[in-house]
DNA sequence: TTCATTTCTTGATGTACATCAATGCACAGG
DNA sequence: CCTGTGCATTGATGTACATCAAGAAATGAA
């Protein structure tokens, strides 16, 4: 476990990669996302100050997901070993809440409604990252997105 | 922390419920869903042996998932307090990985995708559970599997 | 400021999957 | 044995969102 500051644009892990670390950010935001076979990529969640952000395949095998960092950041890197995270449960149980919320939207909501689920739990990401990247974790296009943008202004 | 037997039909825990626990699956088969706005069934988990099945949202909120009992069951009800999961470090790892695919298939993979990597990573399950619940877990209707099905069929 | 690059928007069209409706099938209870 | 009830299949049609393409707006570097 050390503190490392990273620059913005700076990958701290790559598809394929063993071995990887869990990082707790201090200051700054950091992204973790997937390219999928037609090369296009699916953010699949950003962590901002206090939050972690892991890949959580076993050590032993290839991660899937790529970590790079979207400001300049400060973060802590932790071994992804369980007992070291055993110390924290209340982040933990913080981020299965977090799971099971986003497959729920994903399953049984449409765009827009995701959308609005996103600006209401994280207001202040919607400031910080380009739109293309909220649709991406979405699961929309960034066209789709305007849509819908357009859409809610157009009903107020 | 108690054993139960419960009969196939029994409800667990229903929307809306505080204080809901861990049920850790002995024998048996449960299953965790939610009903969308529409009315609709979208199953968000099978638990079979050895299984740990619950809602994430903190005790003091109303749950959003449905549990209930799809065979005969001998399961463990343990108190959704993170002592007692921190405890069980590797089921709560093996919990998040399980997660985190999920999600990745969701946003990423076609309905065809999804259910071949359903079939192989529950194999056993596919002769234990009608095909409209695979499809509610997949997030898509029975129909649209029927053709999935036939597609993987007429393709060998 | 100017120019280059990235991002956002808008329109036209395509497609995966949903919805609706009908039929066939299996099995459980009388 | 019949008969109901849930499940699977198939076809016709609808729709949310994707894709492709072009232009406008914002951003950043020199």
């Amino acid at each position: 476990m050390k503190k490392i500051t990273v620059k913005k644009g700076q990958v701290l892990q790559k598809e394929g990669d063993l071995n990887t670390k869990i990082f707790q950010v201090e200051s700054g935001l950091l992204r973790s996302y997937l390219i999928d076979k037609k090369g296009k990529e699916h953010i699949y969640q950003f962590a901002p100050e206090k939050h972690i952000i892991a890949d959580t395949t076993p050590n032993d095998e290839p991660c899937v997901l790529f970590i790079d960092c979207l400001e300049d950041s400060l973060i802590i890197q932790i071994e992804k070993d369980f007992n070291s995270l055993s110390k924290t449960p209340l982040k933990l149980a913080k981020r299965l809440r977090v799971l099971q919320k986003r497959i729920v939207m994903l399953m049984s909501s449409a765009a827009i409604e995701r959308y609005e689920h996103f600006i209401a739990t994280y207001p202040s990401i919607i400031q910080r990252v380009p739109q293309r990247m909220i649709a991406s974790y979405l699961g929309i296009t960034p066209e789709a997105l305007s849509r819908v943008r357009k859409e809610i202004f157009l009903r107020k």
